[in-house]
DNA sequence: GATGAATGAGTGTTCATTCAT
DNA sequence: AATGAATGAACACTCATTCAT
């Protein structure tokens, strides 16, 4: 039956809040959106799953927020970069950077981002992954432009493949990557570089 | 040859069963495993849920025979590429190509492993998995490393980190790749290996 | 989660499903359909809660067959008796009287229809009641206005007002009537009639 | 006089108390007992539902509150009516007219009443609505009886069903007589008494 | 007098699975 | 091969209530 929704429920950001969020990241990330269950975040959480209504209105509202999170923090740090106006060798080595920063900082987002977006992005109330996609997209299809129009960039690339390729390779990285081994995220960034600056062949 | 008594649940792959694996494969593929209920594949095939259960075992089982399908029939493509004995830049290219036919021909059952392997993969029964992407990883690895001894690789290339990228960009493509549009799988497979042998810089 | 419903719900009236609905319209009567809850259902039905699901897609679901079904029939019976074209004098008593039938025979979807029709109504997929109320609204009035018109009835009386006060003296009855007692259905008719007709006052 | 130290819940009747009281009773009428929430009240009164309590012991002590406080004052007028014992015909007119202006000025008193009465009825704590309603009955019995007696009612009329037709016809009236209409509290009183003296028909 | 966080029981509903027919 | 009815456990979510602050 119809429900109406009072308050009754935080938004400001308390320090629950942000646990609770902590939490059912990692969980999302790991387990699948789907297969975590909201006694799962709970049980994590030590509370009952009842309990997490206080701070939150819904499973979704939690992906959401995670996602939402993510998402702005990182085209912001984007159009930052851009708005620099720096050469497109410099502009492309930041996005890349900041990129790697993300999945070594927010991993469990960005493991939610890779694993879930494009079955949440279905869903209502998760339209912002679509807006929020296509800015980023946008981003990097514009250097790239850039770098082929001032011929750093070999012409005969098809710009819309080449993204879609790099922005693959780079984010599923996140599904590998394990802070403490071999790599950081900057010689991940430096390697990632090389490999699609210069390609695998000798000379 | 004595013919012993056949199993309750048939094997033998009728029709119906390839119908409703492939009607499974896509709902797996598309709406994720666990969204996924028996109730979405028997409605698709026409039949009552519990109807599934005289030709599958489980939803398991279902998951299971698509994915030991799929990665039987890539393990021994690539291993008869692997037993020709080419030279290492023919290898790659076949490996390129059939993984591209893959995605193109049985792009269901890429999108399932795609997106869910990692998950099913913990699951007991699932163990295949693992084994599978093994094998092709060490398939790979012994390319790679065979071009870096002859020269035609960069020998600074970091061989683990450089198969990932290239795995993943590669087999990420089934989420976005649709025949029919600029790309074939033929086309796909020249741009990506030109990408790879050959990076974006000009010169 | 949005979730799409494909069939395997039974519509046609099988033994089982009317059997549910008269256990719901017992409980829905006497308990208050918002105090129901579908275990009591399926308690007294001697299944578990989510065998209901088999039959029926959802609790209003069941309501609003329980009340579909009353209010369809009697306002058939009531068209019956209108399109028989009989003098004001038997058209209103075979209203009454088809109305206390219904208040014996159909108890508990009366006990639904009075009790709960209200909060009902402003549910979405019940507006049916608003529909049925007012065709039978409309029946009454039609009827005390021709009696009215050819002067059986005062001419002073304010008839809507007047409906309202028969109406809900007529179906409140469902609350306190219960065959085997002093009354029956026609008795109760006759009683009734008697009463709207002359009034308490000797002479 | 000695005071001795108040019940930890305020039994004095602070603004708040009433306001909250009119608030529930409010909603209790329109959405019913069961379906409206604490949080519904709480909302409406600008706190939070936890805050309810420093109010009020429990839910059902509001509704007590409110069913309590509206039979209380009803049963004292009608006493006062009766014991100002005045003719027959001179009572059962103070005795409709107190009850449409219970209707008027305690709308949502009457309403819970009427729609919820049988059921609260039957909860432990609610059994002074039974013990109020059985005197209210009582008093309109003894009514009815004295004009048989002495001759102004029809003898042949079955009082306790009599009565009954009366208190629902009046009562319902809740649910439909919205001041600022045709009607007010006074024509209301007129017209019943007019119906139920004379009845509908001419001459 | 009110908040904010939590409880614990319960709500309607879903779903993989079973099995007699 | 399939149906129709059911299970049993789980699910997301609700709600009256408590209590330290």
């Amino acid at each position: 039956m119809a429900r109406k929704s009072g308050p009754e429920r935080r938004e400001h950001g308390s320090d629950r809040r942000k646990q609770i969020l902590a939490i059912a990241a990692k969980l999302f990330a790991t387990h699948g959106y789907s297969s975590t269950t909201v006694r799962d975040i709970a049980d994590e959480a030590g509370i009952l799953s009842g309990s997490l209504y206080h701070h939150f209105a819904s499973k979704e509202a939690i992906a959401r927020e995670v996602l939402l999170t993510f998402l702005e923090s990182l085209v912001a740090q984007y159009e930052e970069i851009v708005a620099a106006d720096d050469d497109v060798r410099t502009t492309v080595e930041n996005l890349v950077r900041v990129s790697f920063a993300a999945i070594q900082d927010q991993t469990d987002s960005v493991g939610l981002y890779q694993n879930e977006a494009l079955f949440l992005q279905t869903q209502p109330g998760f339209e912002f992954i679509g807006e929020k996609s296509a800015r980023i997209e946008a981003i990097w299809l514009e250097q790239l432009r850039r770098g082929q129009d001032q011929g750093s960039l070999r012409e005969t690339l098809d710009l819309p493949t080449l993204y879609r390729f790099i922005r693959d390779s780079l984010w599923s990285s996140v599904r590998w990557y394990h802070p403490g081994g071999r790599h950081t995220a900057d010689t991940l960034s430096a390697t990632f570089l090389d490999l699609i600056r210069h390609g695998i062949l000798a000379d």
